[in-house]
DNA sequence: CACCATGTTCCTTG
DNA sequence: CCAAGGAACATGGT
């Protein structure tokens, strides 16, 4: 799942089935998830407890639950890591192979599963206060931007997958917004040019957003445990060839650039593909 | 068997 | 303090 733009979708998806359901009993089967809340503090935490609200930050999810003993509104933190899924579905039924934390509802559950256990489902917010700016709101400005690219020699790439540059943007999104803003992905971050910096602000906004409109035109399925793949491999639906395709590199190392069709490369950097056109994306 | 994978954090070395 | 590289976490797909 989860770049911003899928966690965001998950959020829309998950806000009307939540609100206001209350959580009769907590099943938790990978106790490594909770990290660093303790078991025991998270089941009595939550046993009782109404979900009231859900917001996104960045890739995380802040669930806002009423507890039934305390005063004050508790936050749940979730997290996706690599292959994480959390979904509403009827009690009945058997639960993936790799759920980690069940949430007994009415007649419904809520479960999140992760095949990775990269994810994490915790009372501690510790990791969403590290954030920068959201790229789709208003504070992720050209300025702002600027000087914190200033500040690394490190290669843009890699600096744009920094959560405290800018929060949301995963590997696959990072080498979309690097094409589209003809940006080398090579490129020491100090060493981007003011326009440089400023189409590749708009071209992160642009690929977030636009990720976010085509994926959610696409209805969701999941507990099925096939259908999420559809945000970086799937074409959009009525598409008439490959310009409309939604991911314009990523994995798609030796086919032909959409702009100059030349090929495009595979590059490794700090250990992640990176995708790119050499002739189109300046040094 | 090999290598790859949407993420984050920790460790070492310089 | 920072940069860079590597490994770890754990499982599955090709």
């Amino acid at each position: 799942m989860p770049e911003l733009p899928e966690v965001e979708i998950l959020a829309r998806h998950l806000r009307p089935l939540l609100r206001g359901q209350t959580i009769r009993r907590v099943l938790v089967r990978r106790e490594k998830v909770l990290r660093p809340t303790p078991l025991r503090r998270f089941q009595k935490t939550l046993t009782g407890a109404t979900f009231t609200g859900l917001t996104r930050r960045g890739k995380y999810l802040l669930f806002k639950l009423k507890t039934r003993t305390a005063a004050q509104p508790v936050t749940l933190l979730g997290h996706l890591g690599m292959t994480g899924r959390m979904f509403v579905a009827p009690r009945t039924g058997s639960l993936p192979k790799h759920a980690a934390v069940v949430f007994e509802l009415g007649r419904k559950r809520f479960v999140y599963e992760d095949t990775r256990y990269f994810g994490r489902l915790t009372l501690d917010l510790t990791a969403s206060g590290k954030l920068g700016p959201e790229p789709l709101a208003a504070d992720f400005t050209t300025e702002s931007f600027a000087r914190e690219l200033k500040r690394s020699r490190q290669a843009v790439k890699i600096k744009l997958l920094d959560q405290t540059l800018v929060a949301g943007v995963g590997n696959i999104y990072a080498s979309e917004a690097l094409f589209r803003a003809r940006v080398s992905p090579r490129l020491a971050a100090n060493r981007l040019k003011l326009d440089q910096v400023k189409r590749l602000r708009r071209a992160v906004r642009e690929v977030l957003a636009g990720a976010i409109a085509g994926g959610s035109t696409i209805p969701l399925n999941f507990g099925a445990g096939k259908t999420d793949g559809l945000f970086y491999f799937g074409s959009v639906a009525g598409a008439t060839d490959y310009y409309e395709e939604r991911l314009r590199v990523y994995d798609r190392a030796g086919q032909a650039c959409v702009r100059c069709r030349g090929p495009i490369k595979r590059i490794v950097q700090a250990a992640r593909s990176t995708f790119y056109c050499p002739q189109c994306q300046i040094f």
